[in-house]
RNA sequence: GCCUUUGUAGCUCAGGGGUAGAGCACUUCCUUGGUAAGGAAGAGGUCCCGGGUUCAAUUCCCGGCAAAGGCUCCA
């Protein structure tokens, strides 16, 4: 009997029935077969040695294609447990996934404790255990045979998720002398593994629940080639070089400081600086979109955050209430603006006709963040938000939702940033504990951000689970240097404070109607938002956010009058410049100023001096020429110009 | 908060139970140099903080604090 087998360039083989993936693709190449992994039969990832089911759809899995690597660094999780074992008998095993970068598995080592000293250890014992060439042999297990191999090991974890298998789909991959329950698939043999190394070690909760045990987590990482492993640290090297914390300590933007606490920052002047041009920017763009400025105090009644629900839900868990002297009222550090705005907005009655009201404010909120999880800019415990809160009748939301959809995009593009993810951020489909307000209100909020996000034709994912407490989000995250994901600009739907607030207008009936609240910040935090800045742009700003668009150099101290001259006829022309006055010559001029990411290098000589020009050099292009200094001042402009769309 | 690691000059880092080290930065002097580092001299330290062991602790031990990588959390 023959099958049919249909290959990824729309092509039909015939083969006998019974024929593996490996059969296939060394019907191909040789060269080919050596280098499959795993094969996708009909889109699920199965080992390549297994028969095909019949007439199928088959692609054959390398090193290149994302799910060849997953299977190849699942079978390298599965290696160190066996290099794990032999180095520590009597360890037990959790979970050893693939991930992006590498694999991990959490281990319970009982009362020893691992730590990098150890790396070098298992990373020898890895690729000896890989170099014996064994396969990963694959067997179907009855669930009370499996129960009985865990309970005769000890090993609870894999006991424990053997309880939410069916018997009959229990399947077991042994390599060697390391037997695991796994789901596969794995590579042909373990010789495909010729490098190896342990990352790093970590603390990490079993099955991801703080109230569990803490098992041991190593991260590793393998190639199919020693020279990729080398050139994968040397990414990390280069990737690092864009960390925002160094970068920010070498471009003079921000500090901390023990004194002051730990997830505080302190702008410096040119960090300062260049928040004030980033809340400009945004000002500009938010009032020609109707948005209307307020501002708000600090601290607030506890009350406040009764009425809103924060207190009910963070007032434990957040810094402790500020109180007066004498009267013992309660005031807390503000951790939203919203409660603040919505007591403006009752300030007074309210027609439908005043309706949307867009109250902005780039409000500084604190909010106790778990000391371990504090992150250089991206995750503080005082930061600024460029906030904004639009009243607006149930007919106006996704009207006004999609001009904030609008709103967001411009931001993103004049900074930009190309490979962000929209994430709706929904209710945990289970878990309604967590939220508060009707069912109602919230079925209609997640359908108005679905419908304006499809009708943006924003391309989205939905995360269950990731809502605010009382709203769904919109969500943009990006990644920074090393590939963590962050929130960036966030939009959100809100029925709930309007009634907690009770927040009314009169309508076109003379009837009271409560509106509905959309919650927004393009940037989410300037904090964050220059953190990701930094690192997407490697500390070589836009033109219009750097600290300093323009370095002049004279090229000795008889040229010091000129070039100062020179600095006033650029800042009148709205270009920051600045002189360097030190007594060096130009060459180092040049290199510090190439190292600071200064954009533009004016020298100033003899012949600059008698000519009225500056010779202009651009950061990482070279000499660009000499030109007069207005018509330097205009190239800035142009490009700025250009940079913005033409906006601002 | 939890796990692992780290904390020495402004920065990057070496060192080690008994006078504290380098490079860069800084100060002064010499040099006036044309597109990525000119030369010389000098100054600079509570070796994160607190306790313990010791004749002696920056070094070893314990506890804090801060930072790094994760886990959990994130209005």
């Amino acid at each position: 009997m023959q099958i049919k087998v249909t290959l990824p360039d729309g092509s039909v083989r015939e083969y006998e029935n019974g024929v593996s993936a490996m059969d296939v693709a060394k019907s191909i190449s040789e060269g080919l077969a050596r280098n499959v992994l795993s094969a996708k039969v009909n889109g699920e990832v199965r080992d390549a040695d297994r028969p095909l089911p019949g007439n199928c759809s088959l692609s054959l899995l390398t090193w290149n294609d994302l799910d060849g690597k997953a299977t190849f660094w699942h079978s390298s999780a599965h290696l160190m447990a066996e290099a794990l074992e032999a180095l520590y008998p009597g360890t037990k095993f959790g979970i050893g996934p693939p991930i992006e970068n590498g694999f991990y598995y959490d281990i319970d080592l009982g009362e020893r404790t691992i730590g990098e000293a150890d790396f070098a250890a298992i990373e020898a014992k890895m690729k000896e255990l890989a170099s014996r060439k064994v396969g990963f042999e694959r067997s179907e297990v009855p669930k009370a045979e499996a129960i009985s191999y865990f309970k005769e090991k000890g090993d609870e974890y894999k006991l424990e998720l053997l309880e939410d298998l069916k018997d009959g789909e229990i399947t077991f991959y042994k390599q060697g002398e390391f037997t695991d329950l796994c789901r596969g698939p794995h590579i042909p043999n373990t010789s495909h593994i010729k490098a190896a190394k342990v990352m790093s070690v970590a603390g990490a909760y079993w099955r991801g629940d703080e109230k569990r045990k803490q098992l041991t987590r190593l991260y590793g990482i393998t190639f199919p080639k020693q020279k990729e492993l080398e050139e994968y640290l040397v990414l990390l090297e280069e990737a690092k070089k864009r960390d925002h914390r160094k970068l920010g300590k070498e471009l003079d933007l921000f500090t901390f400081s023990e004194k002051v606490g730990a997830g505080l920052p302190l702008w410096l002047p040119k960090g300062a600086a260049l928040r004030e041009r980033l809340i400009n920017f945004m000002k500009n763009a938010q009032e020609s979109s109707g948005y209307e400025q307020v501002a708000t105090p600090h601290i607030a009644l506890k009350d406040l955050y009764i009425t809103s629900g924060h207190y009910e839900k963070y007032g434990k868990d957040s810094f402790q209430p500020i109180k007066t002297p004498h009267e013992g009222e309660e005031f807390f550090l503000k951790p939203m603006n919203c409660p603040h705005h919505c007591e403006i907005y009752k300030s007074r009655p309210r027609s439908y006709k005043d309706l949307p009201i867009r109250y902005a404010e780039f409000g500084t909120v604190y909010r106790y963040e778990q000391s371990g999880e504090l992150h250089g800019l991206t995750r503080v415990r005082g930061f600024t938000q460029d906030d904004a809160h639009l009243f607006c009748r149930p007919d106006q939301v996704k009207e006004e939702f999609k001009k904030v959809i609008d709103l967001v995009m411009y931001v993103l593009n004049a900074l930009k940033f190309e490979g962000y993810e929209a994430q709706i951020s929904l209710r945990d489909q289970v878990d309604r504990s967590k939220y508060i307000g009707s069912d109602a209100n919230w079925e209609k909020a997640e359908a108005a951000i679905i419908e304006a996000s499809a009708e943006k034709g924003l391309k989205t994912v939905i995360e269950y689970g990731e809502a605010a407490f009382y709203g769904p989000k919109l969500d943009f995250m990006i990644k920074d240097a090393i590939g963590r994901k962050w929130q960036m600009g966030t939009i959100q739907v809100d029925y709930n404070l309007p009634e907690r607030f009770e927040l009314e207008y009169v309508g076109s009936d003379n009837g009271r109607h409560r509106p509905v609240m959309i919650h927004r910040a393009p940037f989410g935090s300037l904090e964050r938002f220059v953190a990701l800045v930094i690192e997407h742009t490697a500390g070589r700003f836009p033109l219009w956010l750097t600290p300093e668009q323009a370095i002049i150099l004279p090229v000795s101290d008889k040229y010091l009058e000129v070039s100062r001259s020179i600095a006033h006829v650029l800042k009148d022309s709205d270009i920051r410049a600045s002189v360097d006055e030190r007594n060096e010559k130009v060459g180092r001029k040049i290199r510090d100023a190439e190292l600071a990411k200064s954009p533009f290098m004016l020298v100033i000589g003899e012949k600059e001096a008698a000519d009225g020009t500056v010779s202009v050099r651009e950061h990482g292009q070279g000499d660009l020429g000499t030109m007069t200094p207005l018509a330097f001042a205009d190239v800035v402009k142009a490009r700025i110009a250009e940079q913005l769309g033409g906006k601002i």
